[in-house]
Order: C-alpha cells, then structure tokens, then sequence
DNA sequence: GCAAGGTC
C-alpha cells in the first residue's frame, strides 16, 4: 500500500512526515523536488511540497501580441489552464503512477484546495486511485495526526470558487491595463504601464479619496482658553468648558472677564474607576497594522516572518481571518508553557486566576484559529530557525499579544476638576493607572499617567496663567499604512495575505510612495484615479472587488455554478470596459498630460516651473524661430514668455527671484535672466540677487578681491577698481570652498579634468585629473611656505 | 509587458 500526500509547501511536508512518521523518514528528490518517504503501519508514505499554484491562466498565444488585438477581445476569450512548474507536474505523474491512496493536504482555504485540485487533476492522468483531503490549520502534531486519520472528501465547489476569480481577475486586469496602456503611450512618449486591477485600483482609491479630503479642506479659525493652575507646588492646565470657540467676539468676551484673575476655586471633583479591556486576538489584518505601527515594519516583510515563524512551529498559520478562539481551545496547556523563561510572570499571573479565560473578537472566518505562539521560544532559539532580521520582535509581538488577550483589564482612576475662574468653569482631567492588567505584558501601548494634585472642593488654586490663543482646524492626516490596511480589510479588497502586496503594486507604478508610515499620492496616480472617478467611479471603489467576491462566494457555497458565475462576472466588466471606451478621449488626454509633465518636471536642461496660469509645466521651447518659454499646457494654454536671442541657457536651480520670477537663468557666462522679468542686470534686486564672489581684502585698498569670469579669461579683481589684479588657475572648475585658517582668504576647489596647469593633457589623466584645494591669496603662508 | 493568488 503506498500514500501519496500534497502540501502546498516543502516546508510543510517535511514537517507533516516528521509528525506522522515520529521523525523516522528519508528524503528523496524526484524531478529535483524533495519527497519525504517512510513507512508506517505497513504503508509506504511518499509527501510531496507543491509551490504554491503550479498552474496559471493565460490568453492563448495569438493575442499575447498586445498591439496585436483590441483589448476587449480579452473579455470573450476564454484564457487557458497550463502548467507553470513543468519539475511539479512530472514529479506529480512519476509519483501518482503507483500510488495507491493520494491525500491533499494543503493549506486549509480557497487557493490550498484550488492548489491540492491542480495536483489531483495532474495526477488523474495516470491514476484513477482514490483522492482525500486533510483538513488542518496548524502544523501542530495534534492536529496533524487529527487530520490525517479523519480524511475528507476534497472540496470542488471550494476549489472552483478560487478558479472563477482567477479567471475573472485575469480579464478585468488584461484587458483594462491594455487598453489604457496603449492609449497612453500613443499620446505621451512613455514606457510606463498603466495597470488597473480589482485589488490595486481601489486600494489606490483609498489614498486617492483621503487625499481630495486633504486638497479641498478649508481651514478654520478657532480660539481656546486656557488656564495654567498651581496647588501644592504642582502644575496642570484646565480648558475652558466652552472648548473650540469658533466666534472670536465670543472667545474676547469670556476672556476680559477672567482676564487678571489670580486664583480659581474647586467647584467639583469627580473620581471614576475606568478600565480597559485587552486586545482582540489577533488576525493577519491586526498582526500587519500592530508590526506597522508598534514595531515599523511593512505588511509585506511582516507577513514574511510570520509564515517563516509558522514553517519552524513557532506560531500558528498567518494568514486568517478569525479573531476569536474555538470553545474548545486549550489556553492552560498553552500558557503553561511560558511559565518558565521570559513570559514568567504574565504566565503565571494568568494561571493564578482560573479558569483561564480569553477576551474574543467578533470575526469567524471558519478558516484558521488567530495567530497565536505554539510554542515558547527564546530570542536565541528564534534566530537560530528564522533567519531574517526583525523575527524575534514579530514572535514576541505574538507572544505577548497571546498572554496579554488572557490577563485582566487595566485599571485606571480617572479624575476630572471643575475650577471656577469668576463666574468660568475649567475642566482638567488626569488619569492614573492602578493596575496595568495586561498592559503589564504589552509594553507597545503606552499609557502615561496624568497626575493632579490632591485638592479639596471649595479649595483654592493659583492662577499661574490664562490664555485666549487663535488656532486653526487641521486637514486630515495622510493615510498610514496601518490604516490603509484597515480600510482594504473592512471593504474585502484582497485577501489577508495579499493586501502587502497591492500596496507594493500601487509603489511600484508610480501611483503613491511611503514616507515613513504614511502614504502619499503621486501626481500619475490622483490623476488615474479622478479620470477613473469620473468615467468609471465603480473602478476606484471597494465594490468592484466586492461584486466579484459575492459571485465567487457563492459558487463555493454550492448555490452558483462554476460557468454562471463567470457569466455574470464577465458582463460586469464589459460594462465597466464600455464605460471606459465612452470616456476615453478625456481620460487617455488628463493621463497622458500628466506623465508628459512629469517628464518635463524630470528633464532639468529644459524645465522652468509650473504655469501660474494653469497649472502645468513651463519648460524652454527651441524652434526654428527662435526660443521661449512655453507651456505644456498648449493649446488650451497659451501662456508663453521671451527669452535672450543669444547666449547659452543654464538654469540657475539655486538662485530664486526677487521679483516674482519663474525661475532665474544664467545666459553665458556673462549675466542672469529671470523668466518673467528679464534680464537681472536691469533689475533694482540685482546687486542682493548676484554678489560678488568676494574672496579676501584688497591688499592696496580698502576694497575687497572678486572673482570676475569673462568669456576667455578669469581673475581677481577689486571691487574699488583700483587696478589691483591676481590671476586664477587657467583651468578646471572653480567652486569656493570655505574659509583659510592661516589668512583668513577664501580656499578655492578645482576640479580638474585630465588636464595639467598649462591647459596641456596629462600623460595619465585617469590617476592625475581630480580635485585639489588651495588658499586662493598669493601671499598666503601656506602658499609662500613662510610662517604667518 | 497585463491581475491576484500561492510560494522561494
């Protein structure tokens, strides 16, 4: 009798063998994949890791050539299955041939039974064994052993589910990609793709909404009053009751009535006894937003080290969506095992209070239980098995976010005192914790205690300051990654394990970047998004992904068809494609000009600034007619400015115009142009814009030494015009380069080019050319050799 | 060259 087992991953079927067999197994290799065999009960056991998918969708060849159809065709073509891991595939068929049971065991989700049906269609063309599943959602050896003496029937409706999306995702993504793609690059000279896709664009959506929010606030002004107190040596501030005063009348009025006031009364003292209760477990969506926000790691690396932390059984399978343990989940036998070691005292904290009891979150998944550690480990063990920076933080967020979920609620005494200024009441509340409860265990929330004075009522306190300040309401913040997440999993866009990912997707276009923890749009992608907004709102919105879901949901729920579904959702995107069609023009116009102006922004030989009547780039134009400054905004914009006849154009980045100047050009060598203006030389500013490069004192008069450059010559000159002269290295580039500190004259850099001090070439122009530095006065000690 | 979903 020989087994023949699927995993979805070589590391889990060398830890699946390593269970069933009690660690008595060989490894093989077959096709180069490895196979762990071993014998047990008389029954030959061969396990195979699989690759994740070894099978995926394409278009069939013919309209792989994408100028070669119209996109659309993409939306009434079947795509075809094919093989993508050719070594899986053979060793499937090597393996199978013989085989006299074959069990699927990979992940237990959509895209695990999808993946365990690629293997059982491969190995159905050269057996016709019996095929079962086994049902696990950790590598724990409980379960493991559980699952493989309870085998089930495989899940075709679960797997057919997985195949519509990947199809329907195939589709929409193609064909709309495509489509914008082509219409683009035929308007604006780029390279660059232009993606859309069920996950990435609605993500992008998010940033693109919060980003209008933030581009159409109005801020408004407010006044607040506030009181600095004293009693018994101590500080703290009160605010008056009326908080936010937006009528500044209003704010004056209560201000000229307490104004001078030197001390308050305790009209009210409210103690309260608050708690807060601990954290929910934690599913991927929660683990990814805390690695963010308490340990700065992106969901993408997070969501690595927690599947590498899964492989060695550290912690539980990543990637689910529940945060609620089973009623039957053992908590003592788990927390019994950090009793000892680093976690001790949390351990035993909780076990001093049975039953051990955990607080549970709302959301069943009916897929894996929440991340949780399987195991105590210290730093050591962990970094010995996981070798990729940060895991021991990632392991001992779980760690503690587990004991911390089973520990006591906090406890904090709120205290709130009503202080009457005249006839004003402030408010001032302090907290204090009394019992850290589980925030004992999880130092990543800080609460900072918030201490009052101990003060009576009817008491009297110290009026140390009062204050009427003007502030202004704030936009909204921009997006942290954390909260970006949080959106993508309320609204279903992606699934746990790929939300990282259509971030990434999102970067990797050009559509936003990350700043530290917080998003910002780019000019390409608010420019995608208000031209989808616009022609197609239901692109850029969560329910795009949503009515794809709901269509695939059901299809795994056995209350669609596999065909129907496909159906419907076909008829959805061509709807959203014709859509788009009708709005073409409009869209590929506001796209294109974008990419075209960044281009122009990129180009710095050319680019001036933006247009201040449109908006867009100003950049200099050459013809056959001469030059100018023009807009990319032409024809709608015909916003021009005049240029110099003659002279070579640089632009001067670092210089800015006094004079409401777009930009200052050098022309030559010999003066300045500001765009907008005109040439500086004329202007009242000219002298404050472009001061001489003065290096040291005159040494004949009481004028300073000046660096003058003419067209074919340079040296020092007077600012007096006295007629006193020193000459300059003839050539290389001269910069000035702090000050001498036996002279006090400016030091000089030349940056030389292969070239010696007569202007002859060096014999070896790679060793000689180079940077050298010297004290720019003739008679400097350094340069004379004699002491200062 | 296109998506999203697995895994390396």
């Amino acid at each position: 009798m020989s087994i023949v087992v699927f995993t979805e991953k070589n590391k889990a079927a060398a830890q699946i063998a390593g269970i069933l067999s009690e660690g008595g197994f060989s490894r093989a290799s077959i096709e180069g994949v490895p196979v762990y065999d071993f014998k047990k009960d008389g029954k030959e056991w061969r396990i195979m890791g699989l690759s994740g998918h070894i099978m995926g969708y394409d278009f069939p060849p013919e309209l792989n050539n994408w100028r070669g159809c119209d996109p659309s065709v993409l939306l009434d073509t079947p795509p075809v299955k094919t093989v993508t891991k050719q070594p899986f595939a053979s060793a499937i068929a090597l393996l199978c041939s013989g085989a006299d049971q074959i069990i699927l065991a990979c992940d237990f989700d959509r895209e695990g039974e999808n993946i365990g049906f690629e293997a059982k269609s491969l190995a159905e063309k050269v057996s016709n064994c019996p095929m079962k599943r086994a049902r696990f959602s950790t590598l724990s050896p409980g379960e493991i052993k559980q699952a493989f003496s309870n085998l089930v029937e495989p899940d075709v409706n679960l797997a057919m589910s997985a195949e519509a999306r990947q199809i329907l995702d195939l589709k929409m993504g193609a064909a709309f990609t495509r489509f914008l793609t082509l219409a683009v690059q035929q308007r604006a000279r780029t390279k660059e793709i232009i993606s859309i896709g069920p996950c990435q664009t609605p993500t992008c959506g998010f940033v693109y909404e919060r980003e209008k929010l933030i581009r159409d606030f109005k801020s408004k002004d407010f006044w607040k009053i506030e009181a600095t107190f004293n009693h018994s040596g101590i500080d703290f501030t009160g605010m008056h009751r009326s908080g936010h005063i937006h009528d500044k009348a209003k704010a004056d009025e209560i201000f000229s009535r307490i104004k001078g006031s030197k001390t308050g009364i305790l009209v009210k003292k409210s103690v309260k006894e608050s708690t807060t209760s601990p954290p929910y477990p934690l599913n991927t969506t929660e683990f990814l937003k805390r690695a963010s926000k308490f340990l700065g790691i992106s969901p993408e690396n997070a969501l690595e080290i927690a599947e590498q932390l899964y492989l060695s059984g550290f912690t539980s399978y990543p990637r689910t969506e529940t945060n609620k343990y089973a009623d039957d989940f053992d908590f003592q036998a788990k927390v019994l095992g950090f009793a000892s070691g680093e976690y001790r005292e949390y351990a035993l904290a909780i076990l001093s209070k049975p039953p051990v009891t955990c607080r549970n979150g709302t959301r069943d998944g009916h897929d894996h239980p929440p991340i949780y550690p399987i195991k105590a480990a210290t730093k050591a063990d962990i970094e010995k098995s996981v070798r990729i920076p940060d895991a021991w933080k990632v392991y001992d967020l779980v760690a503690r976010h587990f004991l911390a979920n089973l520990m006591q609620p906090a406890v904090f005494e709120k205290t709130h005192l009503e202080i009457g200024v005249k006839e004003e009441i402030f408010d001032t509340t302090g907290s204090v914790m009394k019992d850290p409860g589980w925030l004992a265990a999880y130092p990543f929330e800080t609460k900072n205690d918030k201490f009052l004075p101990d003060i009576a009522v009817k008491e009297e306190v110290v009026i140390k300051k009062l204050s009427n300040t003007k502030s202004q309401t704030t936009p909204p913040k921009r997006l942290t990654e954390a909260e970006l997440l949080t959106l993508m999993d309320k609204n279903g866009i992606g699934t746990k394990a790929t939300a990282p990912s259509h971030i990434e997707t999102n970067k990797k276009r050009g559509y936003f970047e990350t700043k530290g923890k917080t998003i910002s749009i780019l000019d390409t992608g608010f420019t995608l998004m208000e031209a989808l907004d616009s022609s197609v709102p239901i692109l850029v919105k969560p329910a795009v992904r949503s009515r794809i879901e709901a269509l695939i949901q059901e299809v795994e729920d056995g209350k669609k068809g596999f065909e129907d579904a496909l159906e419907e959702g076909s008829v959805l995107i061509r709807d959203m494609y014709s859509h788009l069609i009708t709005n073409k023009d409009q869209i590929v116009r506001n796209i294109a000009g974008t990419i075209t102006d960044e281009q122009i922004a990129a180009d710095k030989k050319n680019f001036i600034g933006q247009c201040p009547e449109c908006g867009r780039m100003l950049r200099m134009v050459k013809t056959d007619n001469g030059r100018f400054v023009g807009c990319s905004g032409y024809s709608d914009c015909r916003k021009t400015y005049p240029l110099p006849k003659e002279g070579a154009l640089t632009v001067a980045r670092s210089k800015e115009c006094k004079n409401a100047g777009i930009a200052v050009l050098k022309v030559g060598t010999k003066y300045f142009w500001s765009v907008g203006v005109g040439p500086c030389f004329k202007c009242e500013h000219e002298k404050e814009c472009f001061p001489p490069d003065v290096v040291g004192p005159c040494p004949k008069c009481e004028g300073s030494m000046f660096i003058l450059e003419m067209k074919e010559n340079r040296f020092l000159a007077c600012t007096r015009k006295c007629g006193h002269t020193q000459s300059l290295p003839k050539e290389g580039k001269l910069t000035i380069a702090g000050e001498c500190e036996q002279c006090g004259w400016k030091r000089l850099s030349i940056k030389e080019t292969g070239k010696d001090k007569k202007g002859k070439a060096v014999a070896n122009p790679e060793k000689e050319a180079g940077v050298r530095e010297l004290c720019i006065n003739l008679r400097c000690p350094s340069r004379t050799g004699r002491k200062a």
